[in-house]
DNA sequence: TCCGCACTGGGCATCCTGCTCAGCGACCGC
DNA sequence: GCGGTCGCTGAGCAGGATGCCCAGTGCGGA
């Protein structure tokens, strides 16, 4: 994947300012001609840069105000079925296998206490899961954030984007 | 908050589809009015539906393609300035309080081994730090996802989309 | 029965989009 | 030093989308 220059981070920084901002409105907040950013986005666009729109849609506005990781211990060997098992789960919002003392860990949306018991249940259910251990998010510290990572390759000093190959 | 009917729902899973439609496009591909879809739009937007673009910012592209989940012992009298810290670091993307064995678990983004190294030490200098385990992970068995929640919210029967009040 | 609400369909001026083209400046390899 | 190549610029153009307005309609609640 190409390193992404200066012109980029700061095209990711507006963008994240004013998500629906026209072409035209991002070519002038960033100084540049409408063509360039047209291109840049296309190609950013076309690199993946851009996660799925998924990302945005808020739990509490679906009626799941609840957060909660579940540490998952299991037969390593059927980590494939059990992964089909938690995409089985619509409530599963992300899963991750680590390294570490727990194998798996997952993120849990869930209405309120009881029916985040209910997902709970259902997870240890699964063949060749040993043991979940669930825990409540109760605040979000710091909520997810990209913003600050790219304005430090930003100050870090990039490659600058004008010119050259 | 308001809770969701049917049509949107169905406007939200069609965004995820096509997350770069016209309000026309919506509108023909869920029979509806322009008219109609622009004035959900509008609301679910005022409403907070919609998270924050910079969600939708790839890590990997920012050159920053390793996850790591830190488990965090604090005293918890000092949350408050351990946050302040936490939000300190660009690399920490996202931080919940958690109840359970530990008390905050940290989301980070690191180039590398060594790059996570450098963080999981620069968390475990903060005043009030008692302790950090850093799980790395290693695969996204199930990547994020709403889609299948709002499905099945759809499936499970809301109230009809339209007339009354 | 009447009111209010949400959706519909029409219309309008303005702006944006997607695309093309020529010109220019900087850096590359030769 | 020189041409080649790449990225940015500014201009132009047809088609479409946007944001806004309004009148009409069907349904449920008071």
């Amino acid at each position: 994947m190409r390193t992404l220059d200066t012109t980029d981070l700061r095209l990711l920084v507006e963008l994240s300012k004013t998500p629906d901002a026209t072409t035209v409105a991002l070519a002038q907040a960033l100084s540049l001609s409408r063509n360039t950013v047209q291109a840049r986005l296309v190609r950013l666009t076309e690199e993946g840069v851009f996660l799925p729109f998924e990302r945005r849609i808020s739990m509490d506005a679906l009626g799941h105000p609840l957060t909660a990781f579940v540490q998952i211990h299991v037969h390593q060997q059927r980590l494939t079925e059990i992964t089909a098992a938690l995409r089985g789960i619509p409530e599963v919002v992300q899963a991750h296998g680590l390294t570490g003392s727990a194998d798996v860990l997952a993120r849990v949306a869930a209405r309120n206490a009881e029916d985040l018991f209910r997902i709970h249940s259902r997870i240890l259910q699964i063949d060749g899961v040993d043991r979940a251990d669930t825990s409540l998010a109760m605040t979000e510290l710091v909520a997810w954030r990209t913003v600050p990572l790219v304005e430090s390759l930003l100050g870090g000093g990039e490659a600058g984007g004008k010119g050259g190959r």
